[in-house]
Formats: structure tokens, C-alpha cells, sequence
DNA sequence: AAGGCGGGGGG
DNA sequence: CCCCCAGCCTT
């Protein structure tokens, strides 16, 4: 990417990031390395999430799936079960795709370049360009949550970050500030709007670059970044049986539209036979992003054997127990259910 | 171009 | 209670 006359004039600021970088990097487990396959399944296991969430999980999914190879070869429902718990589940489906992608497109050799990179299967523009600069020298500037707050800032930039544009207009910002070095630079923006430049009560007095931050100087950090879209919820009443015999109990795979995709729950619905059988109705309460969950789980303990297998078999449902159960994913408000039923 | 997708944590 | 987090896919 050429770099004109007029964008050198911020380049100075990058150069501040990549030396405060040098001193206060966070020390995290993938960035002993370059093995563009830890960079990626880390990149997607970090979208929308953060590091303390997840990296338990990244350092569990490495452990299990240490090479393309390895995770091509799984079956998809384990690696759910790595992601159980991670929330945006569409993400594990997608790595294995892409991780089959690897081994058919790419001989089992990960992409170097951009636009192959960009071609797998969840990879978008933040997770092409982060991989391609930390493992191969790419010089796209990896643009994220972090590059909107942190250049918003230095600049007073009241550009829209809920605008669909931002991404190319915050991408051009960066340019400007960019150095040679783009995977450190890259990596130094994330680690300091994680650790200075955060969303609330940032410390700027230990900013590396609070001398050329606008917004600073102005006294106005908390007016960026602008975003104007509002994030609204709604309630939603979902309704399960926990149909129970001798320590068993029923379940079924999601599809893979809607939420949860291809996760395990209980029948949504049950028998007129089974009506009597219901023990205790809970409620639960689970706050996603866009909608408020109401969840009520009835208990229905059968004892007649016959009366089960029919169930069982009219609806195709599987059959699990308290220890069996570990090996599926299960959404986070069913997971909780099932563990307080052991205790009773 | 807009909306949906989890779950956790901070203020 | 509201906002945000190493975003992406579908419509």
C-alpha cells in the first residue's frame, strides 16, 4: 500500500504504538507463536469475545486440535463441544468447514495471501488481514472494535461506527497511521484499547499517544465513538421437558438456523400421555444480545417403560444421562438446568 | 444496507 | 439496566 506525503504526517503515532507495544505486549499463548493456524482459531475465538472469556476454551480447542489436519478429521459435533459455552456457535461450524477447506483448496498448507485467506469459510476482512500481517508480512490494517474507538479518538472523529461504511473509512485512518511493522501494529491497537484506550473510564494519563490524541487535549474522550444505532431486545418464551426415567433423559439436536445452532435440547413439546407425569415447572431467565429468553422447563418423570420407548421413537429423540450428557453441547441456560437437576 | 447471532463482565 | 467485546453471514 503507497503512502502519500499527507498520511506520513501521522506516522509517528504508529510508531509509538509499536515501542509502547514492545514494552507492555500482553503475554498471551498465542503470541509465542506465528503458526498461522493458532493465529486463526484465536482470531475467531476472540471475535466479539473477550480474552479472559475465551481463553480457556482457545487453549483447551489447541490442546484437542493442534493442526488443520486434526481438526479437519473431527466430527463436527466435537468440535461444538470445544465451543460450548462460547456463545455465536456458528463460528465452530465454520472453522471446521474452513479447516476441510485447507486440506482440499490448499493441500492442507494455510493460505498466505489476503484474499485466499479471505476466501475461508468465517474469515472476513478483521481475521484476513490480522492472520496475514502477524504470520506473513500482510499489510492490511486489522480493523476492529478497538481501531473505531481508539482512531475516533485521536482524531475527534465522529464518523458512525454503527454505519456500514466505518469499516473502510476507519481502515483508511489506519493507513494513515500505520508502519512497516503492520502485525505488531495491528496487535499494539487491540492491546491498547483493551488495556488504555477502553470504552469507559480510559486511563489516558498512561496513553503512549495521549500527547496526539484530540479528543484528549480536548476533553472529550467520552463523546467517541459515535454511535448512534441502538441495540434493541425482546423477549422471547421458549418451553422444554425434562423427560426423565431412572436417571436418563431426552434430547435433540438443534438445526443450524435461529440461535444455538446445532446444540442439544430437551422436546419442545410432549404427549398427551406424559401430560399427568409433570413433577415441577422452573422458569429461567437468559439475557442474549438481541432478546431476553424466558425459559420454562417442565420435569416429567415416566415410569412406565412402554410409554417411553413410544416417545422416544414417534419424535427420534436421543437418549443421554447425567454422565453422558458432558459430551454434548448444550446451550448455557440447558447446561445449567441439567447440573442443578444432579444435585436434586 | 440492515439485522441476527451468545455469553460474560463493567459501570 | 445498558453497553461492549480480536466480527461474520444472510437477506
Amino acid at each position: 500500500m503507497e503512502r502519500d506525503n499527507k498520511s506520513s504526517e501521522f506516522l509517528h503515532i504508529g510508531n509509538k504504538l509499536l515501542s509502547w507495544y514492545g514494552k507492555n505486549a500482553r503475554d498471551l499463548p498465542f503470541r509465542q507463536t506465528k503458526d498461522p493456524y493458532k493465529i486463526w482459531i484465536c482470531e475467531i475465538v476472540f471475535q466479539q469475545t473477550r480474552i479472559s472469556q475465551g481463553l480457556n476454551h482457545y487453549n483447551n480447542f489447541i490442546k484437542r486440535f493442534p493442526d488443520v489436519k486434526t481438526l479437519a478429521d473431527a466430527e463436527e459435533n466435537e468440535v461444538l463441544l470445544y465451543w460450548k459455552g462460547l456463545g455465536y456457535y456458528s463460528r465452530a461450524i465454520n472453522i471446521h468447514k474452513a479447516s476441510q477447506q485447507i486440506m482440499n483448496d490448499y493441500q492442507g498448507v494455510f493460505p498466505a495471501d489476503y484474499e485466499e485467506i479471505l476466501k475461508l469459510k468465517g474469515v472476513g476482512k478483521y481475521t484476513a488481514a490480522a492472520v496475514s500481517s502477524i504470520c506473513f508480512g500482510g499489510r492490511m490494517p486489522a480493523v476492529d472494535g478497538n481501531f473505531y474507538r481508539v482512531l475516533s479518538r485521536i482524531f475527534a472523529d465522529d464518523f458512525d461506527i454503527s454505519n456500514s461504511k466505518a469499516f473502510s473509512y476507519f481502515s483508511q485512518l489506519a493507513a494513515m497511521v500505520m508502519p512497516d511493522n503492520v502485525g505488531d501494529f495491528n496487535q499494539a491497537m487491540m492491546d491498547l484499547g483493551s488495556e488504555i484506550c477502553k470504552p469507559k473510564n480510559p486511563l489516558c494519563s498512561e496513553c503512549p499517544v495521549n500527547d496526539d490524541c484530540l479528543a484528549f487535549s480536548m476533553q472529550k474522550i467520552s463523546e467517541y465513538p459515535v454511535k448512534t444505532k441502538k441495540v434493541k431486545t425482546e423477549d422471547l418464551a421458549l418451553k422444554y421437558y425434562f423427560v426423565h426415567r431412572n436417571g436418563q433423559f431426552l434430547i435433540r439436536q438443534r438445526k443450524d438456523d435461529f440461535i444455538w445452532k446445532k446444540l442439544f435440547e430437551f422436546p419442545p413439546v410432549i404427549s398427551v400421555e406424559l401430560e399427568p407425569f409433570i413433577r415441577n415447572v422452573k422458569t429461567i431467565n437468559h439475557k442474549l444480545t438481541h432478546k431476553n429468553l424466558i425459559i420454562e422447563i417442565s420435569s416429567v418423570e415416566v415410569h412406565s417403560e412402554a410409554v417411553w420407548n413410544s416417545f422416544i421413537a414417534e419424535n427420534q429423540y436421543l437418549i443421554t444421562d447425567f454422565e453422558a450428557f458432558h459430551d454434548k453441547s448444550f446451550p448455557k441456560p440447558l447446561e445449567n438446568y441439567i447440573q442443578n437437576s444432579l444435585k436434586d
